[in-house]
RNA sequence: GGCCCGUUGGUCAAGAGGCUAAGACAUCGCCCUCUCACGGCGAAAACAUGGGUUCGAUUCCCGUACGGGUCACCA
């Protein structure tokens, strides 16, 4: 069961789709919390009105359950300190806003959206100029009174210096005077995060808050909010950031301009989940005993501490990613790989076509499921392709030779009925012997005619077994005929 | 631009005053092999920079450069 110790969550605003560096802070904020038999709670921050996306918490539901993370506590699952989603909660976040008022650390603004513009306009760096903040009680009563739509503003202290200690980056400290006024309560009656994710974490009671590094300088606005009411600040973790690589080779924080960024997007490409996620815990965490790289989330479980997490910005390797997927994808066991690699295949495949067989070929040397329909087209359809593939050094292949291997093979292989690998391979050697040939030569030819490659997801014999005797002979002779 | 953070090979990274500076991906070579892949072996490849502190700095301190983040009625 788990304790209250360590209580971390995971607080995304349902955007639509799952950011991979979302999930990866999702990830450590789990193991956070499971490392010490803690409780992970999941809250949807669902205030900005407009960017509201239908399904988006469905979204992020899914993604959660698709890779094992499971919550204690949150929408779905409940939890004593619900409801876990934001917009369920204003009239907590209105109170609370209320009584910092009355605690002189905010104040209400009935400044205009356009007075605000026009301040900027003035002065790019110039921030709101705290002209509510000293508004007598009666000229607020009045303005109240009078139904002027306003904004509830946090007090920020003038002098002096805030600060506090991060879990990874050490301490960060912040001159007071570089602090905004800035906004608890918008307009439409909904909190802005800076205030209600303080709210709700102190409430849920959350231990560890856990969150990007974008976070770090706008961390002590949210501790002089703690103070303010009189909470003990929570612990704060945060991690560096997810970085891509543009095509003009500079890196910024991941995004879609870098390729497929979401979860969904990495699974319908032919990602294994099991694979993002190895991938995606390694990204700016290292366990003590680095040798190893293959983690099952409970394993990541037992070994993720904080003092492992790195300070610098990571970049996002697509190519590794393959190669864990690969990896991943060959320790499946067969009727696994099968369930998942068959909806890749080619939905015109020809009926005789073994699809077992062909599927134990491709087992091994697949590292994305999406890589399945470029390989396997030429069993649909042989392209054209020019005898210039035949000649070949290594097997000691010259242009003259290969028609004639060519001609043996086919002669040889129309004699036989029974039409399996071993018995191909078979037959195929001792054409080679006979022919006075290094085997590899009739195999280079063989495979080029039946598939038009050079490479192939398999040796020429396996290939032939999955074509089939009559599409193989026939593809034999018109390679022959090409001459 | 102000403020904050970071900087070990192309990438992920170990290291936590004294090491021939791990390992992985990618790259290249060799081996295995009916091609490729897998697997095995091997190679090339790094402490941004200038000052300190120290008997000794990749490691500690300061500056510089570069990179990133942040300055919303978005989260």
């Amino acid at each position: 069961m788990a304790n209250r110790n360590t209580v971390t969550r995971f607080a995304p605003s349902p955007t639509g789709y799952m950011h991979i560096g979302n999930l990866r802070t999702a990830l450590y904020s789990y193991l956070i919390a499971r490392h010490g038999g803690g409780t992970f709670i999941l809250r949807i921050e669902d205030t900005d009105r407009e960017r509201l996306v239908e399904g988006a918490t469905d979204v992020i539901i899914k993604t959660l359950a698709d890779v094992g993370l499971r919550y204690d506590e949150g929408p779905g699952v409940g939890g004593e300190h619900g409801p876990y989603v934001q917009s369920e909660r204003r009239e907590i976040y209105k109170k609370y806003a209320e009584e910092l008022v009355a605690r002189g650390a905010a104040y209400y603004c009935f400044c205009t959206k356009e007075r605000l513009e026009r301040l900027h306009e003035e002065d790019e760096n110039g921030g709101y100029d705290r002209h509510c903040r000293d508004l007598s009680p009666e000229e607020v009563k009045k303005n109240l009174e009078a139904g002027i739509p306003y904004v509830i503003r946090q007090k920020m202290p003038t002098e002096g210096v805030t600060s506090y200690v991060d879990e990874v980056f050490g301490e960060i400290s912040t001159e007071n005077a570089e602090l905004q006024d800035q906004i608890l309560l918008k307009a439409d009656g909904y909190p802005t995060y800076n205030f209600c994710h303080v709210v709700d974490d102190h409430l849920m009671g959350v231990t560890h808050v856990v969150r990007g590094s974008e976070y770090l300088t706008s961390t002590p606005k949210y501790a002089l909010l703690y103070d303010a009411f009189g909470w003990p600040r929570p612990h704060y973790v945060h991690l560096p950031l997810l970085m891509g690589r543009g095509e003009d080779g500079t890196v910024s924080k991941l995004s879609k301009r870098h390729g497929a960024v979401s979860f969904q997007d990495l699974v319908a490409a032919g990602y294994l989940p099991e694979a993002i996620l190895n991938y995606i815990a390694l990204l700016g965490w290292c366990p003590k005993e680095s040798e190893n790289e293959f983690f099952t989330l409970s394993e990541l479980e037992a070994l993720f501490t904080i003092d492992g997490v790195s300070k610098s910005p990571s970049v996002f390797d697509y190519e590794k990613l393959l190669w864990f997927n690969g990896e991943y994808i060959r320790r499946l066991p067969f009727p696994k790989f099968c369930e998942l690699a068959t909806p890749y295949l080619p939905a015109d495949l020809p009926k005789a076509l073994d699809k077992d067989k062909l599927l134990s070929l491709l087992a091994g040397r697949v590292s994305c499921f999406s890589e399945i329909g470029e390989k396997v087209a030429f069993f649909r359809e042989l392209p054209a392709y020019d005898v210039s593939l035949f000649p070949n050094k290594k097997n000691k292949v010259t242009p003259e030779l290969a028609p004639t291997l060519l001609a043996a093979a086919e002669e040889a292989l129309s004699a036989i009925s029974v039409w399996d690998n071993d018995t191909l391979f078979t037959v195929l050697s001792s054409v080679a012997e006979a022919a006075g040939v290094k085997s590899g030569a009739i195999f280079w030819c063989v495979r080029i005619a039946v598939s038009g490659k050079t490479v192939t997801p398999g040796g020429a014999t396996e290939i032939m077994e999955v074509l089939g005797r009559e599409e193989s002979l026939a593809r034999l002779a018109a390679a022959r005929a090409k001459f």
